[in-house]
DNA sequence: TTCGAGTTGTC
DNA sequence: ACAACTCGA
């Protein structure tokens, strides 16, 4: 090995500089760092990333491109099989070692192992994304924890993450090896556009990143434990993608919080951050959350085989005011409100009966925040059959929840705009508006906006039963 | 073994 | 008030 032999740092998803401990480690070898990301649509099979996802990736990319480039090094793209493109460039550049982060997602557990034993470099995972490891948090018998309290106790027993590391003073650029442009990767959309309001509403990037949580943990926190139950607000962090892609890291948020004063909306941002963890501590015990449920009784469920039911849902056509305001929402923005999740989850799950994979399917496909982890742990929270010991009673009514969390309607008024000049009082309701409130505010149902698509009660007498079955059968 | 407790609810 | 189970100590 000569000094001028280079050291690979594989970017994965901890698209940032600072507080990066494989960065910082491949920079402290005093070796060249070669700073590499891989479009590799083969290892993850089904998960792939999907189309919001991409869009945000591109400029994510961008803007570490950019970063680096302040810096002297250029960001070396590759696109095809990990381990492949992997093995070739420790080839060509006669690399040692390869640094990168750690994730819980299977499909990538598996790639670490091709990698480690297809390269004659040395192989260095280190941990980027979670606060913790998630062999490190265990149950007094050694376990792992499924459920979320005593998870995030033992989180908050060890008093927090270390400090996060500042970005590398000085990175020794590596000669330059070949590189693919990402305007030819085709991120963006093609035609139609449909990134308008992603544009409008993300500024994606480690400096955007930055932004976003300083203007959060500014204005945001203190009014956090009520503003963010608000989806008409904009009470949420919104750091959902920026933490997603690595841009921040969670230790730097749980640092950045604790400079704040303490209070109730700081102890609530730090146990969402929990939920993060315990979501990735899920996925890392049980490889098979996002495909199967954790109960494995639910597999017995009489789920629904309704294909115009679920394309109603998608295009937030169900006739149910505010369920269809996330799912225009979530389209329009790639995004959200958590709130709305819950919500548009339940209705999928127990109203219409249809799997809880479908609506996982159809988030990571358009959710810019999309985590392969969060979205099956998530998703199995509110089918009631995951970690939680969730009581299948647990229905949310999409009209009473309307009405306590977006109570003059504003958030359905503003994605829901055929039914903007319907009274306060009818808004999360239209079919039992009278005539003359519908009319004057030019509604026609199933003309100008459909029909429920499903009675409410009646849905959820159907969940009822059939949860109630499967739980007796065991 | 017992016992306390559980993000997000509904009627 | 309900209805009710499982986890974790």
């Amino acid at each position: 090995m000569t000094i001028s032999q280079p050291v690979i740092l594989w970017f994965r998803n901890d698209l940032r500089l600072t507080d990066h401990a494989a960065l910082l480690a491949a920079t402290e070898t005093g070796q060249p760092v070669l700073p590499v990301f891989i479009l590799d649509d083969t290892s993850p099979g089904r998960w792939a990333m999907g189309g919001a996802a991409r869009w945000w990736l591109h400029h994510s990319l961008a803007a570490l491109q950019a970063a680096l480039a302040d810096r002297g090094c250029t960001l070396i793209l590759r696109r095809g099989d990990s381990a492949t493109v992997l093995a070739e460039l420790v080839r060509s550049t006669r690399a040692t070692d390869i640094f990168t982060g750690g994730s819980a997602d299977p499909w990538a557990r598996r790639l670490d192992q091709t990698v480690a034993e297809a390269t004659d470099a040395r192989f260095h995972r280190m941990r980027t994304r979670t606060l913790f490891h998630p062999d490190s948090i265990r149950t007094k018998t050694g376990g792992s924890y499924s459920v979320y309290t005593p998870f995030a106790n033992a989180c908050l027993a060890l008093g927090g993450p270390k400090p996060p590391s500042p970005a590398p003073m000085e990175i020794r650029a590596a000669d330059v090896a070949a590189t693919e442009r990402l305007d030819d990767w085709g991120l963006l959309p093609g035609k139609p556009d449909w990134a308008g309001g992603l544009r409008d509403t993300w500024t994606p990037g480690e400096a955007g990143a930055m932004e976003r949580a300083d203007a959060f943990l500014t204005h945001g926190l203190t009014g956090y434990a009520a503003g963010r139950d608000q989806p008409a607000g904009d009470g949420t962090s919104m750091l959902s993608p920026h933490l997603r892609f690595g841009e921040i890291s969670a230790a730097q948020l749980w640092h950045l919080a604790h400079q704040r004063p303490n209070g109730k909306g700081r102890e609530i941002f730090i146990r969402e951050l929990l939920w993060r963890e315990f979501c990735a501590h899920l996925l890392w015990h049980n490889p098979g959350l996002p495909e199967a449920p954790l109960k494995p009784e639910f597999a017995k469920m009489p789920w629904r085989d309704d294909k115009p039911a679920l394309t109603a849902w998608q295009r937030g056509q169900t006739g149910v005011p505010i369920v269809d305001a996330g799912m225009r929402q979530l389209w329009r923005t790639g995004w959200m409100h958590n709130r709305v999740r819950m919500i548009v989850a339940s209705f999928l799950i127990k109203h219409l009966m249809i799997p809880w994979q479908d609506g996982e399917a159809w988030f990571w496909d358009t959710l810019v925040d999309a985590d392969l982890a969060s979205n099956a742990g998530n998703w199995q929270w509110v089918a009631g059959c995951g970690a939680d010991a969730a009581p299948y009673f647990r229905i949310f009514n999409p009209v009473l929840q309307g009405g306590k969390f977006d109570a003059d309607g504003d958030y359905v008024r503003h994605f829901v705009p055929e039914l903007a000049k319907l009274d306060a009082k009818y808004i999360h309701a239209p079919w039992v508006a009278p005539a003359h409130a519908l009319t004057s505010a030019g509604v026609s149902l199933g003309k100008t906006y459909p029909h429920p698509i499903v009675d409410l009660a009646q849905g959820r007498a159907r969940a009822l039963e059939a949860y109630a079955k499967i739980r007796s059968v065991t």
